[in-house]
DNA sequence: TCCAAACTAATGTCGTAGGA
DNA sequence: TCCTACGACATTAGTTTGGA
């Protein structure tokens, strides 16, 4: 199956090296989909849930995120979580976008550019930046803001340099078996999907209902879902909730089983089940180790 | 994309044990 | 005593497969 690649109607115009731009919106845009550009993005302010590639998870302020060419992703502000009533926009971001092949190529006129081709590569899984690395690299995007021409270019090899030199500070997100099989066709009824599971995840979603939100039978669903996520509709929406509950384990006043009915699990025997499955730590032992 | 059948994974319940 | 973790087991719902 062959992936169809989305075109960034604002991205990288021909004579463009790269693009930076500032977001400031009530939320974040919905719409789940893949483009060629490479993408580094800074949430400044917002939390919600993310997909990248086959990775469900939380995102907060702060984090600082650089996706590689046709990976699939999605940054979801519910209703909820976009504090409506706030005067000041709730989703704030700094992206940077450019094509990789154009830039490598212009680089290589200068020189061996392994290390950044080799970072790019796996950039492909999405790389979620850590540490002093993600400071300094943040620092040089709000620069690259205020830049023109000529400096602006010799930042973001900076910014490439400091990314591809930063042999711990990094981890990748997408599973090392994760194949883009997503299509363009597919956008708006896996948007749906998408919005309906993460707005319900606390409650019980039948496959008959999720079946229905994407006008398929059930059978034609799972086929569906599972060529395009690599995983089970079930799977999905159990690590949507147990990455809720991650969230949640932060706050040491609440209890763990108060924890497993809130993300929507019936019972806490699967709760910890699944938990462990997925995070490998029993949510004891896990939230042990954020609060420490 | 649909359907039927077979298979498998997920779920709920109960019991037990350890630690605070 | 309560909370948490975990295992066993029966049941149910979800998933896969293959043909159309």
């Amino acid at each position: 199956m062959k992936p169809i690649l989305a075109v960034l109607s604002d991205g990288v115009q021909s004579e463009d090296l790269f693009v930076a731009k500032e977001v400031r919106l009530p939320f974040f845009s919905n719409e789940f989909h893949f483009h060629e550009e490479c993408q580094l993005v800074h949430i400044v302010k917002s939390s919600g849930k993310r997909i990248i590639g086959d990775l469900v998870d939380y995102f907060e302020s702060g984090e600082l995120i650089f996706l590689g060419s046709n990976i699939p992703h999605v940054w979801h502000n519910t209703q909820e979580q976009t504090n409506g009533d706030e005067p000041e926009p709730y989703a704030h971001s700094l992206s940077i976008y450019f094509n990789p092949s154009k830039l490598l190529l212009h680089l290589s006129a200068f020189g061996n550019v392994r290390k950044i081709e080799s970072f790019l590569n796996k950039a492909q899984r999405g790389v979620e930046l850590k540490g002093r690395s993600r400071d300094m690299v943040v620092k040089l995007m709000y620069q690259i803001l205020q830049q023109e021409g000529l400096q602006k270019i010799i930042t973001l090899l900076d910014i490439l340099n400091i990314m591809s030199s930063s042999d711990t500070e990094y981890d990748l997100l997408a599973s090392i078996n994760y194949i883009n099989y997503y299509q363009y066709n597919d956008s708006k009824r896996m948007d749906q999907v998408f919005k309906y599971i993460f707005d319900n995840f606390r409650e019980d979603i039948s496959l008959n209902t999720i079946a229905d939100v994407a006008n398929m039978n059930t059978f034609a669903f799972c086929r569906f879902f599972k060529a395009r996520t690599q995983k089970s509709f079930t799977q999905f929406v159990n690590e949507t909730r147990i990455g809720y509950a991650c969230k949640l384990l932060g706050h040491k006043e609440t209890s763990i089983t108060d924890i497993a009915y809130e993300c929507g699990f019936n019972n806490v025997s699967n709760f910890n089940r699944f938990f462990k499955v997925i995070k490998k730590v029993s949510p004891r032992e896990y939230r042990n180790q954020i609060l420490s």
